[in-house]
DNA sequence: GGACCTAAATATAAGATCCAAATAAATTCG
DNA sequence: CGAATTTATTTGGATCTTATATTTAGGTCC
């Protein structure tokens, strides 16, 4: 335990900076010297920070006494971002200021493995991209987990075969500390992070579909971790109340469905019809498109048309400035995007939101979990005490 | 300026208690004795808190030396709630305990009178309910101000003559501090403080439609103030993106409007023919639908259908757990909660809201408005110094 | 009424945290 | 080397808080 009160918000601080000095501290908090000193001191003691010697490169052509510097401890911690699909599983162990250190991806079958199979792969999967980098797993300070799943405020998930099955109970395989949340929502941490905006919704959009809704700087939860459910789309466009299958899935799975299902009934000529219909997916439909063929098209269209009305919706009764899509699927969305924009009404006198790909690729829960670690361990270091001094 | 850093923790709690000991704030906020009292000389001082001396009659039968016993000065300060709608002003007065002193009701025509004359009209309605009760207005602390308008984090509105009208610059023509904010979200409040729920939306629909939605507890808002906007509901019904005037109506204007121009398309006899077209209104759609007519019924089964929709809407995307329907129309508003009920489908797995009818009535913005006064004034009571003692 | 009990108020000492000012140290520049 | 400059360290004091002991204001019991 430290002494000071003011060490959280110095510690806040250093766990931002490469190097630091007393007097950049004393700007940052509004200590005197003397208290800085002081805190640092304790923060050094305790094993957060270490002092750093190496004066003469970089401090270039300074007057006066060279001022002590600081530094975060290397080996004060690690953070571990996990994203814990359905499919795959993706590791990212990163260190305190945020420099990811090492990642492993590994395809799974949940359903063959099982809770308790899903707990002990992303335990094993940590534990070598932890010897990547030869760190031990007492290194972790916080582990955050990213599954497709609602994830409530206590990290439970509602009722449901596989929800249950995702969620699978990760805080008891892994070490140190635990904490599940939604993918979606990470997706919404790493795009919040990667480009600021108060109010924004992140799609993560690629097999299924989930939404992190970001409004006055926050992330929305709900009580059962349900906010960012899109199932009342099919509801409120087939007029009735009862919502099908299709409200889950994302932009992938929708492509694939509809090119499958419509493409014996359509007339015109079809490069996808050199395809075994059986085995027609998203990317041959976007891939299709891009080639001018127009029953890919027309699914372009279509889906721009949902992601339109989604936009409508969020930008009304969110005030939502900006909708990301993230995921895998984000690098062959503009044509989507395209069409989305084109049928938003531009003189409406409705503020309307921007619609962006995401940058991030198929690594934004990843990503977002590490984003989320670090934010958590920033709003209250001295709730995770850093790794004891070793020699 | 107060001494003691703790004295905001104490008079938080102090604005809560009718009276209270030393012994008691000490359990609540965990300071020694010595300390809580040497705090509350610091509050007496600074006018927020008196010593109570009676202690024979309530005190009962304690062992022990008596405790000193403290309560809120009486005249530390009034907060004032406004609704400053388009067609009519409502004030209340009450202390910082939330006991209602005052409350006045005008009827006003915003269009004749202008920004300045709302304004005016603002303070001088103020004026009066304050001298009803023999309170100056030196002694408001705070004011807070309902409007129909969005309303961003600064208490500014978008562009629109409507909107611009509504918000008409009190702060400028109100003493002391003016907080101004949608007449929906006050309505939120309201309900929230009423029957506390971390997931509501409050509907305030009478003649226009807004609503306030708390998500985690926490208002929406977003930055221009557009959270709670409902204009989509039209986009998505009719599978255009371009929402038409009907978005705004509350449910009253909707039965009004929906009864005048169907009344002459309807094949069966209703009783609303008695009257002229141009003059039926909602109540009589209401009043008709309880006897029976079916034209009527028809009307209050589609704003059923309207209502399950938002319902479906607000519970997926939000995770919302209960549908308030605030406003005047709420007495008579129970049988559009039945037929939206029956429209909800049971079995579905969704969690589906809660459909409440307010009991508030049409106070509901002006006792949100106190609410919220209330709450800001308790958040940082130091921000608001206490009217100076008097003799 | 007086001895005794109890819970609260008060007094006193001490500890923690922080600041302001004075002093000391380390470095650059002339 | 000395002046200037910037930082570190020391010192004393102010504020806030706790802990402990003492006093006070009521009760109860005899």
């Amino acid at each position: 335990m430290l002494r000071q009160i003011n060490s959280d918000a110095l510690l806040r601080f250093a766990l931002q900076e490469q190097v630091f000095t007393a007097g950049e501290a004393m700007a940052v908090t509004g200590l005197t010297r003397a208290t800085v000193l002081g805190v640092c001191d304790g923060l050094v003691a305790a094993g957060w920070l270490e002092e750093v010697d190496g004066s003469p490169a970089e401090s270039g052509t300074h007057k006066g006494r060279p001022a002590r510097r600081y530094q975060l401890r290397e080996s004060a911690g690690v953070v571990v971002g996990l994203d814990a699909g359905e499919t795959h599983f993706t590791t990212i162990v990163a260190d305190l200021r945020g420099r990811e250190l090492g990642t492993r991806r590994r395809n799974i079958d949940s359903h063959v493995l099982g809770r308790a199979g899903r707990g002990a792969g992303a335990r094993e999967l940590i534990d070598l991209t932890l010897r990547d980098i030869g760190r031990a797993p007492d290194d972790v300070l916080l582990t955050v987990v990213g599954v497709p799943a609602p994830i409530d405020a206590n990290g439970m998930s509602p009722e449901g075969e596989f929800w249950q099955l995702m969620n699978s109970g990760f805080a008891s395989h892994l070490h140190g500390m635990v904490v599940v949340e939604n993918d979606a929502n990470l997706a919404a941490v790493a795009e919040g992070a990667h480009e600021p905006s108060a109010n924004q919704a992140t799609l993560l959009t690629g097999e299924r579909f989930g939404a992190g809704l970001i409004v006055d700087g926050r992330l929305l939860r709900g009580p059962r971790g349900g906010a960012g459910e899109m199932r009342f789309l099919d509801v409120l466009s087939a007029s009735k109340l009862v919502p099908d299958e299709g409200g889950a899935d994302g932009f992938g799975a929708l492509a694939r469905k509809w090119a499958r299902s419509r493409i014996r009934s359509y007339s015109g000529d079809t490069v996808l019809r050199q395809l075994p219909e059986g085995e027609i997916n998203a990317e041959d439909v976007f891939r299709a498109a891009r080639e001018g063929d127009s029953f890919a098209a027309d699914i372009i269209a279509r889906l721009g048309a949902r992601l339109a009305r989604i936009a409508v919706v969020l930008s009304s009764l969110l005030d939502i400035e900006r909708v990301v899509i993230a995921g895998g699927i984000s690098r062959a969305i503009e044509p989507v995007l395209d069409h989305a924009r084109s049928l938003l009404p531009g003189d409406s006198g409705l503020p309307l939101p921007a619609l962006v790909a995401s940058t991030l690729g198929a690594e934004v829960v990843v990503k977002g979990a590490i984003e989320s670690a670090l934010t958590r361990v920033r709003r209250e270091p001295n709730a995770f005490l850093p790794r004891a001094a070793r020699s």
